[in-house]
DNA sequence: GATGAATGAGCCTTCATTCAT
DNA sequence: GATGAATGAAGGCTCATTCAT
């Protein structure tokens, strides 16, 4: 049955992660049980409240940062310019912003004994490191803290809805762009 | 009692509009008529659904708006740069992001038929001007549209809560200045 | 003033009159109020609560019951029959029942303190005059009070609605007639 | 728990059976809940909608219809004039008057989409069955079909209130016997 | 462990009635 | 007297969460 499980929260996870993007983190939770093919009661015995699935998703999304991080690590020797730029729009396109800052109206990521304690940290450390590289090839300028930085791509990532998409196709990376050159010293 | 009514209204309006700039625009109706120190029958008959009261509160920001465009222009003559800078600020400032954005969870400021029938246009209009002076003082790079700009401003502009208030004090002026470097030529 | 006032409550009764009849009695006061053109605190000083406009409505419909006794009696002496047969029918167009039974899920208008003490008395008396002329012409068994009649013709008398209307055209003469052949000895 | 779930159903249809006749079927969703002793929830599990409600009602009733039938039929060969009125009488005390009648101020019985669709057909075709053999055993005249027959039974079976109830006691079998009379050839 | 039925608080909205102007 | 704004108590319905099976 340990099998079963695990399967079971990782589909609740999957469809979790797809429905907070799409929806938004209010989606009932019954969607999610359908979405995912198990009962409310399963749903339930994973994540005991919805805060708790939101961790879950937060730290699937992490491995993400992780993997984003070392493919820009991996790929600094060559070029570390565009290995810092291609970084900074991966983590745009996490699309942190609808994940996690609209849960309760506040920002549960960086709250103390919000989405995981530890998940911050960690995140904010895996950024640092890739910060740290950016500072000492001189790409960003010296009040960019790991904080601020990250608030910036937060705000930065939020979906603004197809109207807008439509409006002002590429918008994002757009952002990202102007958003990195201010960055620069 | 039209004046009591104009009273009444003009409280709805305040108090929706900091609620939906603190809480989000999901805040239930009767917060905002409890704020606004009125009944719900009342605010109903002012604002028949959600998103007459979402209009009225758009349509008072627009005034703020005019008004800073004015201003800025006042000031253009003796210190472009910093007329525009300042500018900018103020419409960070008027956090447009979580009042208009969240509507419906998709930009409403930018769907025809949403918040007031031509707020978009008389707001990005407004704002063209502006942008227009900076584009001929050579403050912004010609790739900067009103749109694009507007986007910008309104991701930025987002609340994030109380916990990143504290973390990062004034990452928004911070985030704004970035903006504004990066946007230069 | 005076001529205002009554004219007023003219325009109220007749408003409330047609939209008993066409949505309910449960039709919201407002409807009611804006339908006569005036407000609604005109409407609350004729009639205070809404069985006191159900009372008005009563009254008035009385007037055509009335009527509607007064040309039966003329018509008595040269056919007894049919003037007996149109009286009923003219009753049952009265549509008393949708007017009256609907009112609290209960008759009201044989209710003590219903719509209007007296109207009631008046509405059976004057019935049960006609009742006995057609009681005294044999045309109705003994057993036919003027409660019972009544009773009969205020079920009879409701409305179906549009479906019904159509799928049996002239189902309401076709009943009472069934019902006046149901009643002879 | 399907056993449970099954039996609270039950109590639902129960409930509202008897509250659709009495006060009405706009009788407030919370009164049925708390007369069946369940929660509102459920009763909205098993019937979304008011309307689902009714049709589940009227599933119901009809299975009365269908029994009364049935006993009719079986009771015909002994004595068929006895057997007959005593369908009509069981007809009427089925209520359906308020019962489906009152929906949306119109005939939702006769409304296709309404009230279970097919549920229309399927009474009216039992009672034509019936209706029938009456025609055959000379019990009723040449021009009562099923449908004017049915009409008048719901006319005569609603219900008037206590009121009523107390003014003339057993209004309801005299104003069946009148019909039956009425009907006769 | 899994399931989905049950619960009930809470939301939006309507509307009868009151009352200040 | 007339007006219509204000009030607040329901009502329909949803949904997070619990719990019996």
């Amino acid at each position: 049955m340990r099998v079963d499980a695990a399967a079971n929260r990782e589909a609740i996870v999957e469809a979790a992660k797809n429905l907070f993007a799409d929806v938004g983190v209010d989606v009932p939770v019954r969607r999610i049980a359908a979405q995912a093919g198990v009962g409310m009661g399963t749903l339930y015995r994973h994540f005991p409240d919805r805060m708790s699935l939101v961790v879950g998703v937060a730290d699937a999304v992490y491995e993400r940062l992780d993997a984003a991080a070392g493919r820009c690590e991996q790929a600094w020797g060559s070029a570390p310019e565009a290995a810092w730029a291609g970084f900074v729009h991966e983590l745009a396109a996490l699309r942190l912003g609808r994940l996690l800052m609209q849960v309760g109206g506040s920002s549960e990521l960086f709250a103390a004994g919000g989405p995981g304690p530890g998940l911050r940290e960690r995140a904010l450390t895996r950024i640092a490191q890739v910060l740290e590289r950016a500072h000492a090839a001189g790409l960003v300028r010296q009040d960019v803290d790991p904080i601020r930085f990250q608030v910036g791509v937060v705000e930065l990532s939020r979906p603004l809805g197809a109207a807008v998409d439509e409006m002002a196709p590429g918008w994002q990376d757009w952002l990202v762009d102007v958003y990195l050159r201010g960055l620069r010293p």
